[in-house]
DNA sequence: TATGAATGAGAGTTCATTCAT
DNA sequence: AATGAATGAACTCTCATTCAT
């Protein structure tokens, strides 16, 4: 009995703090972090503003913890598409069309992520930037290392082209229509990408 | 007598407007445009806080007096340096190379822009399209349309490359260490967007 | 259990609010809208600086607020007191008598009125005779009507005249030395006025 | 010639004061002494800030100063009307007639006295009546005293009289409509006025 | 005499955070 | 666990006043 009031306690609370995240996304994504208001979240949420602080302790630790979420998902949403393949030609298409895609299905999210990274606030860049050091090593060693290993791209240092390679996912996937829609086709940036690496 | 009093009286009010952009600069860069603070602003020209509001009436107007600037500056400098060059080919290695140049010359002004472009205020981002305009239509005719008609790119339709280019060149200039180092070098970034539009 | 709790709040809620308006009452009253100190009022009531904004969006709405509550009450009473009598004529020296003693009681509400009425700011002028058109309604039609239909009052128009009457009230009422009382008696006014509608 | 200059001089210097005045005038009436604006009123007589402290050593000895002329006005044009009749009953009605006659012609001085009578500055205040001291004595001697001894009127004391006359003139002649029509007939009031006087 | 750039105290308002319930 | 009334520091912006020219 016991046990299970613990575990229905346990899904109360995993639910809210749920519903808060999700709340603080879309209003992060609307309004930037310091323009965001805690407020509006907690209403969005359908709880009230004090609820907020028993979940995480500051705006700030709010959107750190945002922060986590996304790259986990991120990160575990590209490695698995760029899995399907193989070839690191193919995996290189993929990883961009992946990224593409993930940026198009959570937006608001995405744009978090590309607001903290050309943001102002060094500290938050930091912290992106160790949170989404799987992905670096992971587009560092299973794609671009097997690409030279394999013949297949110029022989490049991969820890600087994974980071080149991040950085023109970043730029030309955050380029979105009111709408929603990119700019720029994923297509073009890898072929162009490719281009670039291939001997 | 009267005349050149006149132009002194100029001057002074030249010389403050200037002394505020540039703390301004310095401070937006910083701060970003949510918390940067009017106050360190006007302290750090060495004025007290009332003054800016005798040149600009307010914090959001003085941001875009500051835009207006840094795009008339940017654009000049880089029509400047590509200009130099008649070939497309070297005149897209010169768009790079001139651009990685402002961002480190003028890294406070840079990162105003890149923050707004990928900040979440809309309002900001369209005014900043509108200053850039010149810029985009400089690439798009003066390098693209060049190198197709002379048959060195692949047939791309100008517009869209040229904001491709723009993407490109923004995301990857702004990455910077704390020394304002870029992580990229401008050469590498254009020997990959050439490879992209070589036949 | 949860009901009780509910009240306990609004009690609370109410209790604030009525402090709120105490004190903005007698701040109003002592420097009129524009030098009326926000700070003052809250510091006044017992509480801190935001909470006014907790409770009224702006000092303009505060303000409204008080005057809402000011012509309700003043109304009221006026009516309450009229109404003891039957005779028109009766009623007309109750008027006064009544108006002179609730700016008597109410000196600081009262004056808020006056300095309205008499200020620059159409838009709070209209808002107060909106506010108070009851009391010209019942005017018009509980005394001036009735003491023409019975024949004690000149053939005189009900809504002028009611207008007449209310800027005698107010001019003269308003009239008080540095304790409080009134420079004139209401029963020289409601005399002289008298003498005037009488045949 | 010296002296024609020094004439020339003080011409120059009253014109300024002058402009400075009738600029003050409108704007202290428009938006009453706490929200009049000293840089519109500079602008609006055609000159800078700076200007008026030249003339007045602030704001509120502007408005003092303003106050004193209108005063000034104000009673000559009423006694001079006044004593067009020698019959109390003729000036009683000519002084009704008088008074809204000049609140029409100057309606915004008019105002601005309105406001500060039955504004909160009680130093504002106390000024008004002192330069009103002479209409005071005025009404008091030459037309209710005198109406008094040649028993046309009740034997009322002159001064508090006068006091009630002078409230029930500013109180009735203030109300205008938007375009400055007073919304009461002087012949009406002082028909009431009368009615209330004679024995 | 007239100017207007500079000042800086002070205003209303916002909002992340606390804590008693 | 959830609430929301209260807080008060911090902010942008206003404007009467000063003073060097």
């Amino acid at each position: 009995m016991a046990r299970i009031k613990q575990t229905d306690r346990q899904q109360i609370l995993d639910q809210t703090r749920r519903r808060l995240l999700e709340a603080a996304a879309d209003e992060f994504a609307r309004a930037g972090f310091s323009d965001a208001n805690i407020n509006t979240i907690s209403i969005a949420a359908g709880f009230s503003k004090g609820t907020i602080y028993n979940y995480f302790p500051s705006k700030r630790a709010l959107l750190l913890a945002l922060v986590d979420e996304i790259a986990l998902q991120h990160i575990a949403f590209i490695q698995e598409q760029v899995l399907l393949e193989s070839d690191p030609l193919l995996r290189l298409e993929r990883f961009y069309q992946a990224g593409f895609d993930f940026v198009t299905a959570s937006l608001p999210r995405a744009r978090i992520l590309f607001n903290l990274i050309n943001g102002s606030d060094e500290k938050f860049k930091a912290y992106v930037f160790i949170a989404y050091q799987p992905m670096f090593n992971f587009v560092a060693n299973e794609i671009l290392a097997r690409g030279v290993e394999q013949g297949q791209f110029r022989l490049v240092e991969p820890a600087p082209t994974a980071m080149l390679l991040m950085t023109i996912y970043l730029g030309t996937a955050s380029q979105r229509n009111d709408e929603g829609q990119a700019w720029l086709d994923p297509a073009q940036v890898s072929a162009l990408v490719l281009h670039g690496l291939q001997k």
